[in-house]
DNA sequence: GCCAACGTTGGC
DNA sequence: GCCAACGTTGGC
């Protein structure tokens, strides 16, 4: 079992947007960052623990729990011509980006990321730290704990 | 909209 | 394989 933190614009999926999909699962498309693309490779399992951020928005934070809904499998964007996540260099037989599902577990009222700053107890994750861009990031136990026992009231 | 930090690309 | 140039991310 592991954790995750997920960023998303809500201007592109938002967790009302999640909401609503079928089976309030998405396939978490577009990553194009070969970190992140392992993490969902090579490490994610059904089930792990995701904490779904918005970013680039007016106030990012933690927006909903979520969960790892399947294993990870070829992102179809790659393949896609219109797709601005379209990747000539990916072929069916060797794709180069992977996705996950992931569905929801419940909204939550936004925990941002400023509140998130004053607790130390979450001063060392990746998503705190200056000039972190990653949009998948593992979390450690403890922080997810902190976070949704301590930060989440609802 | 600014800009710092970081990742990727491609010439050499 | 180095590294400068460029593109992207994302908080502020």
């Amino acid at each position: 079992m592991h954790y995750w933190l997920m960023k998303s614009e809500p201007a592109d999926v938002s967790i009302d947007d999640l909401a609503t999909f079928p089976g309030q699962s998405v396939a978490w498309y577009g990553v194009r960052n070969y970190q992140a693309r392992n993490f969902m490779r090579d490490q994610m399992e059904i089930g792990d623990g995701v904490l779904f951020y918005h970013s680039n928005c007016k106030i990012p934070g933690i927006a909903g729990i979520a969960r790892v809904a399947t294993h990870a499998y070829p992102d179809a964007t790659q393949f896609d011509l219109k797709s601005k996540y379209f990747d000539a260099k990916a072929s069916g037989e060797q794709p180069r980006w992977f996705n996950v599902d992931v569905q929801l577990v419940k909204k939550i009222s936004l925990v941002s990321l400023a509140e998130m700053r004053l607790h130390p107890e979450l001063a060392r994750m990746r998503t705190l730290q200056a000039g972190n861009r990653l949009s998948i990031t593992p979390l450690a136990p403890d922080e997810w704990h902190y976070i949704t026992t301590q930060l989440i009231r609802d």
